[in-house]
DNA sequence: GTTATTTTAAGGGAATAGACCTTAAAAGCT
DNA sequence: AGCTTTTAAGGTCTATTCCCTTAAAATAAC
C-alpha cells in the first residue's frame, strides 16, 4: 500500500479516476497501484513525482524528505 | 539503456553475473535491465540504490545529485 | 437514518511482458 | 592468433499487467 501516493493525491483533491485519466490508464489499474497489488512502472513513478513535486525516493518510502532532488541536466 | 547503473556496477568491478546473483536473478535478466529491454521493478531499484549508495531518482536520471536523502524513519 | 450518488476495490480474462535457458557475439587477456 | 570471460540475442513458458464489469464502501442529499 503506497500511503504517500494516496495522501498526495487526496491533498490535491483528485479522485483515482482523475489520476487514471492523467496517467492514461484505467481507474482500477491506478487503484491497484495505490494498493500495492501491481508493480508501479518507473515511467508512472516519474509522472507521479513530477505531479506531486517530490522524489521517487519519497514516494516509495525510501526517505522522509519531501523536497525533490534538483532536476537532471 | 541505464548507463548509470552500468557505470556504478563497473565502478565496483562487478560483472552482470555477480549482480544477478546478488539480486537473485539470471544474468540475462539483469542484462535486459541495464539495456532497458525490461522494466526494472521498484524492489530491484531499491536494492540497487542501497548497493550503490544513491537514490532511485539518480539511477533513473531524474537528478544528477548522487547523494541520497537520509533514509526513512 | 435511508436513499441516491460518487468513489474505490474485487473478480475474471485476454493480452502482454517478465524470467529463465541456451547459445551467440563481444570484449579481455596472454 | 587463440583462449577465457563477459555480455547480448533468440526462444519458450509462465506470471503479470491492464482493462472490464460489478460489488462494496464512502459521501452527500434528503
Amino acid at each position: 500500500m503506497y500511503k504517500r501516493i494516496r495522501n498526495l493525491r487526496k491533498d490535491q483533491d483528485w479522485t483515482q479516476a482523475q489520476m487514471a485519466a492523467y496517467l492514461r490508464l484505467h481507474q482500477t489499474t491506478y487503484s491497484d497501484y495505490e494498493l500495492g497489488n501491481l508493480n508501479i512502472p518507473v515511467s508512472v513513478l516519474c509522472k507521479l513525482a513530477d505531479l506531486f513535486g517530490t522524489s521517487i525516493d519519497y514516494l516509495v518510502n525510501r526517505t522522509d524528505e519531501k523536497t525533490p532532488y534538483p532536476p537532471a541536466k
